[in-house]
DNA sequence: GCCGTTTTCGGCCCGACTGTTTTCAGTCG
């Protein structure tokens, strides 16, 4: 699939032509290289069938480009515009406060080309000698070049911000009247760059001390009456703002984004004669909405959009038409389908895990302890397998709330077999199946080897499909429409791996395979009992790919489950 | 370059902040 390579030409040609002065333009190319990335089908089909004009945003000269780039692999236009200005935009404009017109000016007056460049310049003090530019820029620009050379990576899993920045929540909660997450960490993005919080309160001082006063803090950055921002150990940044209360809503909706989700909104705003901003929704000098988020919503003749939603990937449409997809709620999910136990590589016994788990208010759970040649992770044969059977019918007999399912993770094998035998996966409930060796396959191979694997006599789930590490590891090249499509014919269920760097289906082919018709399953993946939390992890992920209750099967009651595992 | 129940031409999101200026351009979220 291209999606993701043309999105980034695109996004290119808008930051050379936004460097050249064009107007307008780089705004349309953005917007279709961010139609393109989150599109939920293969733009090469698109293509084929000659439908590149539904896409939003793109028009007659941007189809235009992608049929150019898909038949010759190159955009002559893209071509043209790097000869002009050679300069290596990615890793300039990821300097603080260096943009497009000043990359120009630089590029033009200097010859800045790259960060090396950029850096010596500053050192020589020529950069302040520049019209427009001075003494502070200079040194600004010098701090941020270091920044950036040290960031690269400085993402956070949101799996370990969450329960940090629900912890602060609930620190200020006595002392305000209105609190909430906001920004990236609301809408439940895989990895969050800083935290939001936003609150009302009668005495904004004093908050602000409790604040910065926190334990958990190891700098503060700012100090205000409005917003105060702390790092605390272990690197996030954390963002307090106090809003007035009458404005609440507005500032919620506004400090949520996502900033391309907001641009649409308030261009309905305008539509309507209104004007949106983050102190509320105006008509002309009186505000008509603002102290909740529903109320701004329906002024604009919406329904209220979950913030998981809110990506700009047609929601609003939805919202504008009222069929918002009515999404699977945490309390939906009843079990938890992927963990391991001392069998294999966990860290705690069967029984430890079923206590775990009740705490969580599961009704059921999937033990799911390797299998086979994965050695290193204690892998089990036959044997152990019908040992372990026997433990879990002795456990079943103890606890009659909660269901024990009992199954194994097996895995995929270079050519596409399974490393075990049928007889071992015939006593088991549930088989997973995934892909722990070999990453590196090139597309074809890697597509024929999972689905081999998907249309085999025995397996339930293909478990984390496209095995990426977030920030460690690349997906597995898969052509994963085709993967789907084996899937469905299959009746083979596909896994949401909730463990914080995995999130493995992740949003937008979660979105891609209900779309297709396939169920999904969440599975922690947990290797201690700890883990087991994470659950709410994938469910964020399902509800990001527009899951409702009926495409997650661990909404199902048992007996729903066990037919669906029946092979 | 795209788009349209106010338009097929004339628009394109908004406000705050910073550093440089003396009324504003550029950047950010």
């Amino acid at each position: 699939m291209k999606n993701q390579e043309i999105a980034k030409i695109l996004y290119e040609i808008a930051d050379l032509l936004e460097i050249e002065g064009v107007e307008f333009k780089p705004r349309a190319y953005r917007r279709a290289a961010q139609n393109i990335e989150s599109l939920s089908v293969d733009i090469e089909e698109l293509y084929k069938k000659g439908q590149l004009d539904k896409i939003p945003g793109v028009g007659k000269s941007i189809a235009e480009k992608i049929k150019e780039y898909l038949e010759t692999g190159k955009v002559r236009k893209l071509e043209e515009l790097r000869k002009k200005i050679p300069v290596d935009i990615e890793s300039l404009s990821a300097v603080e406060g260096l943009g497009p017109r000043m990359i120009k000016t630089l590029y033009e007056k200097l010859g800045v080309k790259n960060l090396d460049d950029l850096e010596r310049v500053c050192k020589e003090r020529r950069l302040r000698r520049l019209k427009g530019f001075g003494e502070k820029l200079e040194r600004k620009i010098l701090e941020n070049i270091q920044l950036v050379k040290q960031r690269q990576q400085q993402r956070f899993l949101l799996g370990f911000v969450l329960p940090e920045a629900n912890a602060i929540v609930e620190e200020l909660k006595p002392y305000v009247k209105k609190i909430s997450l906001a920004g990236s960490i609301r809408r439940r993005k895989e990895t969050i760059g800083d935290v939001d919080i936003l609150a009302v309160a009668d005495e904004p001082e004093y908050v602000m001390d409790l604040f910065t006063g926190m334990k958990r803090v190891e700098k503060v950055l700012a100090k205000g009456k409005t917003k105060s921002s702390v790092r605390l150990y272990g690197g996030i940044q954390v963002d307090l703002r106090i809003v007035e209360e009458e404005s609440f809503g507005s500032a919620l909706q506004y400090f949520t984004g996502s900033k391309e989700h907001n641009i649409e909104v308030r261009k309905i705003a305008i539509k309507h004669g209104y004007k949106l901003n983050e102190y509320g929704l105006f008509k002309g000098e009186k505000k008509i909405a603002g102290k909740d988020e529903e109320e701004v919503y329906k002024a604009l003749g919406m329904q209220w959009i979950p913030p998981e939603l809110r990506e700009n990937r047609g929601e609003i449409e939805a919202a504008l038409n009222g069929s918002l997809p009515k999404l699977v709620e945490y309390e939906d999910v009843k079990g938890d389908l992927q963990m391991h136990t001392k069998w294999s590589d966990g860290a705690n016994t069967i029984e430890e895990m079923v206590q775990e788990a009740k705490k969580l208010g599961h009704k059921f759970i999937a033990i799911t302890d390797h299998v086979g040649s994965l050695k290193i992770a204690g892998g089990m044969d036959e044997e152990d397998v019908k040992e372990q059977a026997k433990e879990i019918e002795k456990i079943r007999e103890k606890y009659d709330d909660i269901y024990i399912f009992h199954g194994v993770e097996a895995n995929i094998m270079k050519d596409g077999s399974l490393d075990v035998s049928n007889s071992l996966l015939k006593e088991v409930d549930l088989v997973l199946a995934s892909v722990h060796s070999a990453f590196r396959m090139d597309e074809k191979e890697m597509t024929k080897r999972v689905i081999k694997a998907i249309e085999h006599e025995y397996v339930d789930i293909i478990a984390h499909p496209t095995c990426r590490i977030i920030q460690k590891r690349e997906p597995i090249k898969l052509d994963i429409e085709k993967v789907f499509e084996a899937a469905k014919e299959n009746d083979v269920i596909m896994e949401i791996n909730a463990y914080p760097d995995r999130l493995d289906l992740n949003d937008i082919h979660t979105k891609m395979a209900i779309e297709m018709g396939i169920k999904i399953s969440i599975g922690t993946d947990a290797h201690s009992k700890e883990h087991l939390k994470f659950y709410e992890l994938g469910v964020a992920v399902a509800r990001r790919g527009w899951a409702e209750k009926k495409d997650i099967i661990n909404t199902y009651n048992i007996e729903e489950l066990r037919k669906l595992f029946q092979k």
